[in-house]
DNA sequence: ATCAGTTTCGGGAAAGTTCCCGATAGTTTT
DNA sequence: AAAACTATCGGGAACTTTCCCGAAACTGAT
């Protein structure tokens, strides 16, 4: 029958019940409760293994902490011995498995970055730039895009953290009004660095632009080629670059002593097909502007596509400025004036930023400069 | 003097060397060796602590077991016992460790994609598309980019694969002609998908479009609009996407019984500047093309850009045909006739069949479906 | 031989989870 | 009331690595 593995006597086992579909046994005479251990546990199960630092202590009849010394260069070690593991490990092709490490030292070398689009030239350039000095640092990069969705913001944050990043590095949607999201990052003491579209009431560092001026000079330079009339196609008043930028487009205005007309300021939330429905209802006012200053090139390329199809002639009759100097703006034709501001640099900036918050933590804003480029969109040929 | 702490005695106690900077003493009644406890071992050393799923248990008075059954949702749990953790969960803003999980089970829910660059429309789409559906599953995504270079390709898959991600999606680079690094993943068993620049030498699953086909639908075209001395601006020769497409070039002009110019076939490497420099030279030969099919559209750009720089009318002169359908495309003027071919459903198709492979691993090939998309470019006024 | 000092190595804890399986207590059946 | 069963819980191993600290073995010097 069935014998107690306490004392290996089959008279006082009885049967105990069933658990988890397997009968439990109970032997009188030990007090003791067990099951038949599953024929399944004596197949060698070998399954696919990584090669651990185990195994080269195993082979070279070590133990693991020497294996551990000579791989991390440590100093209490015999050369000889240092040598030898260091050759199997290449041999063994033995990666350190950067889990057990995270694990041990609650620290991933992975940072996030959240962008609200990688469609166009903009944040694919940052990102690449932020790529360069992070890899270089030894951090991977962990990608995600919200899709000018708060929602899928507050879920792609909620992501990040829980895969313990060890930064982020934020560009917000358009749709942003509530930062608490960004607040229980701060509250878990990540490291966070915002780049273009920050968050001004987060105490964070940031990288932005001269938005302001870059604003400013685009203005004044279509004043300058004597549009009168100017319109500014705005982001949302959320986003602190709409608001300064439209600060500028102001005060250039101002300053040259030309009315601001509110009615030719729109703020949009920067999707395509809302470019395409106010250029459309811009150029159908009964007094139509001589000129629009666009928050970013894909707005600006959105008017003037529309523009085009209305038969409106740029720059004669429209003058055109965009933000940013998409690599589009010098193929489309009229080519568009822009402002050029340093992407790659900002993404640099921003990890820079981000790898000295996590030395030790500081409030600071890099602020980039920017550069008018005139090219045909905005060269009024009349007087 | 010295008391050991073993027997609390002085009189056996004496020194016996100097390890790591600290005094050693040895007392010889109880053979034992010792050193003095350090006093910085009594500050309490907080630190910043994540709230774990054993603090929940200390708190409830419970075992971790229970704990984690009740967060993971299992059956042998008591219902007011799983609402009280779940409650108290909540409430401490429990976020379960993924490292220990990853370590545990060895899959960190994460997947690498690696792609040639993402400065242009295909691949930020692409990636979009491949997003979409993994996250639905549940995985992150680690995207890295090679720029086109075989060392930063070989040195991404290190990284990717020492981050022991999950499976990977792969773009080659132009120049990697060696498949060793991608040989490595197969052999650690990683899943891996190839999409749009495959590697056919390697036995993995791929999904790409039907490249053959859209550019015999591409010269086609070209041929039927008047055109007869057409061009190929190839891609190198180690991609089987330019094979294939320039297989669909060539036999597109034989079926019409035009010669194939082995003068009129360049094989790039899919940099801006080569463009620009084979555009310039097919442009200047004795007997120029009156077309170019592009492997791609970035390069039918830059050649368009380069006729236009020189005068040359486009398509009255020169007929342009590209592939991707790129929206730049049909931004430029003259818009450009190209092929399209489903971008965000490829990176769907890719993601889906990674996840397929990593339940059971299988060998297939998704083959999508290209459309002619007829724009400015080709059409040839001369009848 | 005895002792001080040095070099090199091993054992064990810790990180946070999940899972297996045995252990209770209570309930129903015979 | 004994036997059989169910519901619920706890203990411990495992995943891999690093780090602390004690142990052993050695080198010279007395």
């Amino acid at each position: 029958m069935i014998k107690c593995p306490k004392c290996l006597q089959i008279d006082f086992v009885q049967k105990a019940g069933i658990t988890r579909g397997k009968q439990r046994y109970f032997c009188k005479d030990c007090d003791y409760h067990f099951t038949l251990p599953t024929p399944s546990a004596t197949t060698e199960n070998k399954r696919h293994h990584q090669v651990t630092i185990m195994d080269i202590a195993h082979q070279l009849g070590i133990s693991k902490s020497t294996v551990s010394r000579a791989l991390r260069g440590h100093s209490d070690i015999h050369e000889g011995t240092r040598k030898m593991i260091l050759d199997l490990a290449q041999q063994l092709e033995y990666q350190p498995n950067p889990l057990a490490n995270a694990l041990l030292k609650s620290r991933t070398n992975i940072v996030g970055i959240l962008v609200p689009e990688f469609r166009h030239y903009f944040f694919p350039t940052m990102i690449m730039g932020a790529q360069e000095v992070l890899s270089k640092a030894g951090y991977n990069v962990m990608i995600c895009q919200s899709d000018e969705s708060y929602e899928t913001e507050m879920a792609n944050v909620k992501a990040l953290m829980s895969s313990r990043v060890d930064g982020l590095l934020v560009s917000v949607t358009a749709q942003t009004n509530n930062f608490d999201h960004f607040r229980a990052v701060l509250r878990k003491e990540v490291p966070m660095v915002f780049f273009n579209r920050v968050c001004p009431e987060l105490e964070t560092p940031q990288v932005i632009v001269d938005d302001y001026n870059g604003a400013f000079q685009a203005v004044e330079h279509l004043i300058a080629q004597g549009y009168r009339r100017i319109a500014h196609l705005a982001g949302p008043n959320s986003l602190l670059v709409s608001r300064l930028r439209l600060n500028g487009y102001r005060d250039a205005l101002q300053k040259h002593g030309l009315p601001l007309d509110p009615d030719l300021v729109i703020h949009y939330d920067l999707s395509e097909e809302k470019a395409r429905i106010y250029a459309n209802y811009l150029l159908s006012l009964p007094q139509p502007p001589d000129a629009i200053f666009a928050i970013n090139d894909p707005t600006a390329i959105e008017i003037m596509l529309v523009a085009k199809s209305r038969g409106v002639k740029i720059p004669q009759e429209l003058g055109i400025v965009g933000f940013s100097n998409d690599p589009v703006s010098a193929i489309i034709e009229p080519s568009l004036t822009t402002i050029e501001q340093p992407v790659w640099e900002m993404g640099r900036q921003a990890a820079k930023l981000l790898l000295e918050q996590m030395e030790h933590p500081h409030n600071v804003t890099h602020t980039l400069p920017t550069k008018l480029i005139v090219r045909n969109s905005s060269v009024n040929l009349r007087p």
